[in-house]
DNA sequence: AGCACGATGCTCT
DNA sequence: GAGCATCGTGCTT
């Protein structure tokens, strides 16, 4: 029996939705094929406060999605290149979400592309670019089986099998949020 | 194994 | 015009 997480899911702390994500599985209908993987590492990314938050000056055009209702898809696109999935947590009007960085892929053809590093992927672009995530899914909501993406209840690792670190990739953010740790890993 | 760097285009100042 | 929640390559240890 499937369970899709339910919008009150993602309604809670943030740093809890985060540590609880973790095991959770991400399932996408992509070209008509279920595609899935096991999370296993995310960021949070809270508030206005948080200067490496995309919130941090405000809402803009770009990230009012982080604004909007918990349960829904955040994705933003950065370096030219890449796209970054997250996750919006929260009560509507507070700006927080977590990004996805990583998965193992455990459901559909795309298995094959990562066997060789154990399934893994090793970054969000990654994870957008194996599940075929762009910004048409941009605010989508993950509570509804109809927007193609969702996210499934797992088994969740022991607390012993988690590490907690900064985030990745601010080079520039201000102490204390360059270095708080608000990255969450399943143990390999 | 680890670091430096270029690709590439969108967003906000 | 600067900076970016990244990735792959190519070079150094």
């Amino acid at each position: 029996m499937v369970k899709i997480l339910p919008r009150n899911f993602y309604i809670r702390p943030t740093l809890t939705v985060a540590y609880d994500l973790l095991g959770a599985r991400l399932v996408r209908i992509f070209e008509e094929v279920r595609l899935a993987g096991t999370i296993i590492e995310v960021e949070a990314y809270i508030s206005e406060e948080d200067l490496a938050c995309h919130a941090k000056s405000g809402k803009t055009k770009r990230n009012e999605v982080m604004y909007g209702p918990p349960g829904h898809a955040y994705v933003y696109f950065t370096y030219g290149m890449h796209w970054m999935l997250n996750v919006v947590t929260e009560r509507e009007g507070y700006p927080a979400a977590i990004l996805i960085r990583a998965i193992k892929v455990s459901e559909g053809a795309d298995i094959v592309a990562f066997r060789r590093q154990g399934g893994e992927t090793n970054g969000p672009g990654k994870v957008t670019q194996a599940f075929g995530i762009n910004g048409s899914l941009n605010g989508a909501c993950l509570c509804d089986p109809a927007s193609g993406l969702w996210i499934e209840a797992g088994t969740h690792p022991a607390q012993s099998d988690i590490i907690t670190g900064p985030r990745v990739g601010l080079k520039t953010v201000p102490e204390p949020w360059k270095s708080i740790p608000w990255r969450f890993r399943y143990r390999r």
